[in-house]
DNA sequence: ATGCATTAAATTTTT
DNA sequence: TTTAATGCAT
């Protein structure tokens, strides 16, 4: 066997162990995965374990996806290859479609996703009269989501929530939960906790698990939440062949439920646990591991670990800062150039993170100008559109009648005629009866001695219902899914329908529809249906579409990558801008609080950040910037206060300085201030350093307050116009013009005025034109159906 | 049902 | 700033 060559001794010792719980510490970058992937390998090769008998268990289906194709590369034989490798959502669906009726509900139960939920608990809290003006319901869905990541059973939650309004949230969580299982419908949390349910209830069950999986690996266990670790103990029998690869210094989902505690007190709950540490790194210079080490190391409550490497010392991480925003976006297009140029980094290799998502666009305009390709990794994921849902909720429909919130989406889309009254009395009937929302309409439309609703309503129902018919029937006779939904758009004439209530981008919603075919028709392709089984194929696509985001973005080539640090996580970059480090931001201080929430989960959102970066790391902020519609003024992030200098260096172009020495100040710059050389090149750093300006920072200043609102700009006493100076900076100064067409605009004047063609509104007179994402939007008048939006590739500009 | 105006609220989001 | 949700008049 070769491949333990490629292991370092802990990585060894992490794959070898055996006989006994084992807990990996895994720093970032640490090879981790390969840790993992060597082991499975090496329990089925050496130690003869069947691979039916490994359970591995990650958070995300890339992660189960790249464990799957790891493990089959080191395996040639692919018999041996193990079956049990998914996310533990994944895992607890696969249970739940043979346990389920242990519980009492359906084998064909429907998942649900956040909106589903929402919709479902304003369901509930209207039938239970709770009035609107009242707290949010978006706080009842949170209460939820607590229970349920706690592992709480109503009665539990009850137990837990002694207050009065928490009362209420358990009464509503008690109603929500039984509606949902009398429904058959499942929220993600309860995929975890009917699984737990179910092992806690029935020996024979839980045996039969036991048996099953004799090895179990977790990864990124510090994402786990109270009841997946519950989970894994139920599923985890002596002698504990238990391993948890984790690192709590990467513990970044806290507010989702997750708790380091779970690692933390994992040597306490498997006794005898043998824990390694990996620390040695592969992935960052030195010089980012120094600052990464450095910041981390504030944090109280952590397992103490250094990250080391041999690789080169590699240039320090910079630091710049600008005067506003836009300067800020301005230096880092400029240096996303200069790192093209100089150290032949492609677009690609290069990231820039944020804290929250509303930073974005500054950024993004910036980029724009610069000509500089970029992409935005974020948004609505696929299966969230309005479109989709739509569609999908029939499918569900036909696959559990009882899935009340899918058949009221549906009812009355497209129009039947069925509006807020008409769905009242269904619902009152589906009270009365006890039985669920679609039965319930069927029967009132099949009641003639006195009919209900009027007769075009009534008739588009029936036609509706016998749709619903049909499409159950010929799920079960196993008619692919994407032929089935080709057919349901067609009758439906959801086109039409889009049309109507969507003009101006009814043609885009339909491609994300024809979309979802041909996602079905992959589905197909790769999973064909194997008679026997218990779920139809188009069971099987509604699963994978509710547990599995839309396939993940390839990682362009060509672009820089936009997206927040919980986005970074896991990934790695030869050069990051970890942008906005301003306390406020980052640490993120909420609204009117004056501290952030979880000071040390900001630091770990830091020490992610950085740890992404392979060779060049730009710290960057500003003096003063404007988020939500006012300018605030921002201390630099506390994180880089605590943090030795000698670990950084100050771009000279700061407006704001640092020196080894610790004097901090900041420069006024003139417009003509040259621009040294480049930074971020390692034999120039010393020299640039040396020749930075340094002024000292005044004593104190009122105008400096902490999280001021409207902040004077600094020192230059009247602030430029932020447009005028991100223009000034897009071209970089020692001359480099970039050669690629900017998009400043005058391709917009030049549309604007001009006649269009639509194929379906016929021609109008273009009256705006505007940037939408990559593309351009136009807004058209047109004589014939008034004033549309539409997006430029739709119409012929004559 | 639909369009408009006003108002409020705005981390992070693996499943 | 932007967006979404709500209420109100058509």
């Amino acid at each position: 066997m070769t491949h333990q060559e490629q292991l370092n001794p802990a990585q060894r010792e992490a794959v070898e162990h055996t006989g006994g719980p084992l807990l990996i510490l895994a720093g970032a970058g640490s090879g981790k995965t390969r840790v993992i992937v060597h082991r499975i390998a090496h329990l089925i090769q050496r130690h003869q374990v069947h691979p039916q008998h490994i359970l591995g268990v990650t958070f995300t289906n890339k992660a189960a996806g790249e464990m799957v194709s790891r493990v089959a590369r080191l395996l040639s034989d692919a018999s041996r290859r193990p079956t049990w490798i998914s996310t533990f959502h994944s895992l607890c669906a696969r249970i739940l479609r043979r346990e389920a009726p242990a519980l009492g509900f359906p084998r064909s139960f429907t998942i649900f996703d956040a909106d589903d939920q929402l919709r479902m608990i304003k369901q509930v809290a209207e039938e239970m009269g709770i009035p609107k003006d009242g707290p949010s319901v978006a706080s009842y869905q949170s209460f939820v989501e607590r229970a349920r990541n706690r592992g709480w059973l109503p009665q539990a939650a009850f137990e837990q929530s002694p207050k009065n309004h928490h009362q209420l949230c358990a009464q509503l969580y008690e109603r929500y939960h039984q509606r949902m299982r009398a429904n058959g419908t499942l929220d993600f949390g309860d995929l975890i906790l009917a699984v737990i349910e179910c092992l806690e209830r029935f020996d024979p069950i839980r045996e039969r698990y036991l048996a099953q999986w004799q090895h179990i690996l977790v990864d990124e266990f510090q994402d786990t939440n109270p009841a997946q670790y519950r989970l894994l103990k139920l599923l985890t029998n002596s002698p504990f062949h238990i391993a948890a690869v984790g690192d709590d210094d990467q513990s970044i989902y806290a507010w989702r439920g997750a708790t380091v505690e779970n690692l933390l007190g994992f040597e306490h709950d498997f006794p005898g646990c043998r824990v390694v540490r990996l620390e040695q790194n592969y992935r960052s210079t030195q010089a980012i591991l120094d600052l990464a080490n450095a910041a981390i190391a504030v944090n109280r409550t952590r397992l103490p670990k250094v990250l080391w490497t041999t690789n080169r010392h590699g240039p320090k991480p910079v630091r710049f800062t600008g005067r506003h925003e836009g300067e800020e976006a301005a230096y880092i297009a400029r240096q996303i150039e200069l790192q093209r140029k100089r150290h032949q980094v492609e677009y690609g290799d290069i990231a820039l993170f944020y804290r929250i998502n509303a930073q974005s666009r500054i950024y993004e305009e910036q980029l724009r100008r610069s000509a500089i390709p970029y992409r935005v990794i974020a948004g609505t994921s696929f299966y969230e559109r309005e479109e989709i849902k739509d569609i999908l909720a029939y499918l569900r429909l036909a696959i559990n009648p009882a899935d009340d919130i899918a058949a009221m989406r549906i009812a009355n889309v497209p129009r039947r005629g069925l509006g807020a009254k008409g769905s009242d009395q269904v619902k009152l009937r589906a009270q009365e009866r006890g039985i669920p929302f679609f039965p319930a309409l069927e029967s009132m439309l099949e009641q003639n001695n006195a009919p209900c609703f009027r007769k075009q309503t009534r008739e588009a129902l029936q036609q509706l219902a016998a749709l619903i018919r049909r499409l159950r029937s010929e799920a079960r006779s196993a008619t692919p899914p994407s032929q089935l939904t080709s057919w349901l758009i067609e009758q439906i004439d959801y086109l039409g329908y889009l049309q109507a209530v969507h003009p101006e981008n009814a043609a885009d919603r339909f491609d994300n529809v024809q979309e979802l075919v041909n996602a079905m028709r992959d589905f197909e392709e790769e999973r064909p249906l194997r008679h026997g089984e218990s779920d139809t194929s188009l069971q099987g696509f509604l699963e994978t579409s509710a547990l599995v985001q839309a396939a993940d973005q390839p990682t362009a080539q060509g672009a820089v990558n936009l997206m927040t640090i919980h986005a970074a996580k896991g990934l790695e970059f030869q050069v990051v801008f970890l942008t906005g480090l301003e306390d406020g931001l980052l640490p993120l201080v909420r609204g009117g609080a004056e501290e952030p929430e979880n000071p040390d989960e900001e630091r770990r959102l830091f020490y992610v950040a950085m740890t992404r970066a392979k060779e060049q790391l730009f710290l960057t902020d500003c003096l003063s910037r404007r988020l939500f519609g006012n300018s605030v003024a921002n201390q630099p992030s506390r994180f880089l206060e605590a943090i030795d200098d000698r670990l950084l260096q100050t771009d000279p172009t700061s407006c704001r300085l640092f020196s080894p020495e610790g004097t901090a100040g900041y420069s006024t710059r003139s417009r003509s201030y040259p621009i040294p050389r480049t930074l971020a090149d390692p034999d120039d750093t010393a020299r640039s350093f040396a020749t930075a300006p340094r002024r000292r920072l005044p004593e104190s200043s009122e105008t400096w307050t902490r999280k001021s609102r409207e902040v004077p700009p600094p020192a230059a006493g009247r602030s430029p116009d932020p447009l005028r100076v991100v223009e000034e900076l897009a071209i970089p100064p020692d001359g480099l013009r970039l050669q690629r067409p900017t998009r400043d605009g005058s391709e917009l004047d030049a549309l604007v005025g001009r006649i269009a063609r639509h194929r379906t509104f016929g021609e109008g007179r273009i009256t705006r034109a505007e940037y939408s994402g990559q593309r351009i939007k136009l807004t058209i008048q047109f004589p014939s159906v008034g004033t549309k939006c539409v997006i430029s590739s739709y119409v012929e500009v004559v």
